[in-house]
RNA sequence: CGGGGUGUAGCGCAGCCCGGUUAGCGCACCUGCUUUGGGAGCAGGGGGUCCCAGGUUCGAAUCCUGGUACCCCGACCA
């Protein structure tokens, strides 16, 4: 019974309960007291730590560095760019006063009528505009330039429906915002960008991602072009986990940044900007787990290895944490993150449902029966497979059988995607596909809005990508017929 | 912002329709003993503004009115 309490919502019966149980009983995070807005428990942001580590060592490896601009966003900068502000005006928190006072009528606090700001700020949704209103400042020849900032901050977009982690009022990400001499130069920003972003989705997190352009209608507002990366998550829907922009002169020209070139003219900086965010976590916790709880790659896992001995008496706890303690030390040498959990409180039965529900990649059991033997149980959590194995050379089996386990989530996420991705010829075809098995489906499209918006009003799929090694072939626009010399990706999405 | 639902212990809920002892259950927590190779058992214990305000009544968690918060489904979005 108590066993039924604590067991995740099945997750083909309710995706989005399984999700939010999962969040929450594997302590990743939680709704807070503020409408929309997500407290990140230690252990979802251990995750989120490493994310920024691997992240950040990626973006100093391609010459860029962090910096921190401000917070809040004046309203007249916000509105210089046009397209910009018709794509946030609708999500923004806005500062009106700057006071409080005690309320003369009674108790309680009121804003102080008096203290109202002459100029109201926008806490930021992203940061182009000040960003921009400061490069101007910075940049004045060809010399100055490229300019290849990060920051690493907190935004908000208000939202009117949200979910852990996927879409939150205020959420952490980081963002790029490079300034180049050239059209050709910023262009390649932006494609190094996303392609890192590409790298760290697969190689970190283990999640295969296709590359490609947004449709003019889901560009990113006030972009001349945005390439993203569109993760499948395991209920066949979409996640868009990443993007990077080309700006073209948009905001140089909205905020009136030009430099001298080469021959001494004056000319309009070209832009990029990039950005992933806590969503990543989303697209982490979708991907993998299963209905035991999380599955962590072992490269962003917290703990790596946990080991748990299995005892009766103090004798044979003190025996068996002491040959733990030493294999934990050779692991740790070799830069395995590992704990041992002697809580002597709690059985080593819930011990082993807990870290399955964490996600941790390997759990080691070692008792009595496996201290005589020599030997000690290696669970992995992404197949969940025992094995006994004897102590001698368990260190080095380790170290080899997390990059295994690693490789192995990507692949079960590979294999996933490309059984989940369906070509199809006709829009009776389309439809069928989305009702029924879901996930990604590559089709012949006309290339206009019109058309777009159509097939999603019918059908709640969008244009997710149009995929940048997309095969030339011609056929005909599922809805439209019209001809078409490519397929692009669609999908209902988060 | 439209439709639906729910606010009772830290968490999950019952009780409400049909008002009436001291508001109850499971989990969690604390103490003790026994256990310990997949979510322990027994015994004892602590913990409550029944969302808020007003009304009806001898009497309200329960009925009425107003407010408020959160959740789910849509539209909007990373």
């Amino acid at each position: 019974m108590a066993k039924e309490l604590k067991s995740l919502t099945n997750r083909e019966e309710n995706y989005s309960q399984w999700y939010n149980d999962l969040v929450m009983k594997a302590g990743l995070a939680e709704n807070s007291a503020v409408r929309g807005c997500m407290v990140i428990k230690p252990y979802g942001y251990a995750i989120w730590e490493k994310m920024q580590r691997a992240l950040d060592d990626m973006f100093k490896e391609t010459g860029h560095e962090n910096a921190y601009f401000p917070l809040f966003i004046p309203k007249s900068f916000f509105s210089k760019e046009a397209s910009h502000v018709d794509g946030f005006a609708k999500e923004c928190a806005v500062v009106t006063h700057y006071r409080l006072k005690n309320n003369p009528d009674g108790e309680g606090v009121i804003v102080d009528p008096d203290a109202k700001l002459e100029e109201e700020l926008i806490v930021r949704p992203t940061s182009e505009t000040i960003i921009w209103n400061t490069y101007k400042n910075w940049i004045q020849s060809y010399r100055d330039l490229p300019i290849l900032c990060n920051q690493w901050a907190n935004v908000v977009r208000w939202e009117m429906r949200t979910r852990l982690f996927l879409r939150t009022a205020e959420f952490l990400w980081q963002e790029g915002h490079t300034a180049h001499e050239t059209r050709e130069e910023a262009i390649e920003e932006t494609e190094r960008m996303i392609g890192i972003y590409k790298e760290f989705a697969e190689n970190w997190m283990g999640v295969p991602v296709i590359i490609g352009h947004k449709s003019e209608h889901e560009r990113f507002a006030g972009a001349e072009d945005t390439l993203t990366i569109e993760a499948l998550m395991q209920d066949g829907k979409a996640l868009q986990s990443g993007t990077s922009h080309f700006l073209g002169q948009n905001f140089a020209k909205a905020f009136d940044v030009q430099f001298a070139n080469r021959d001494g003219k004056l000319e309009h900086v070209w832009a990029t900007s990039w950005g992933v965010s806590t969503r990543l976590m989303g697209a982490l916790i979708m991907a993998h787990s299963d209905n035991n709880g999380l599955v962590l790659p072992p490269k962003l896992a917290p703990i790596q290895v946990v080991m748990i001995p299995i005892y009766k008496g103090e004798e044979e706890l003190k025996s068996v944490t002491e040959r733990f303690n030493n294999i934990a030390s050779q692991l740790k040498a070799l830069g395995v993150s590992v704990k041992v959990d002697g809580r002597d409180h709690i059985r080593s039965g819930f011990k082993f449902a807990e870290y399955e529900l964490k996600g941790v990649p390997i759990r080691l059991a070692m008792g009595p029966r496996d201290m005589a033997n020599g030997t000690v149980e290696v669970a992995r959590r992404d197949t969940l497979q025992k094995d006994t194995m004897s102590q001698e050379g368990i260190v080095e089996y380790i170290v080899k059988l997390l990059d295994e386990i690693q490789d192995n989530i990507f692949n079960k996420a590979l294999k996933f995607r490309e059984e989940k991705t369906t070509k199809v010829e006709t829009f009776a075809e389309f439809k069928e596909v989305l009702d029924g098995k879901g996930g990604f489906v590559l089709a012949h499209w006309d290339g206009t809005v019109e058309t777009e918006e159509r097939i999603k009003t019918e059908t709640k799929a969008t244009i997710r990508c149009i995929p940048i090694d997309a095969v030339e072939e011609d056929g005909f626009c599922v809805y439209s017929g019209k001809p078409s010399n490519k397929r692009v990706l669609f999908a209902r999405s988060y």
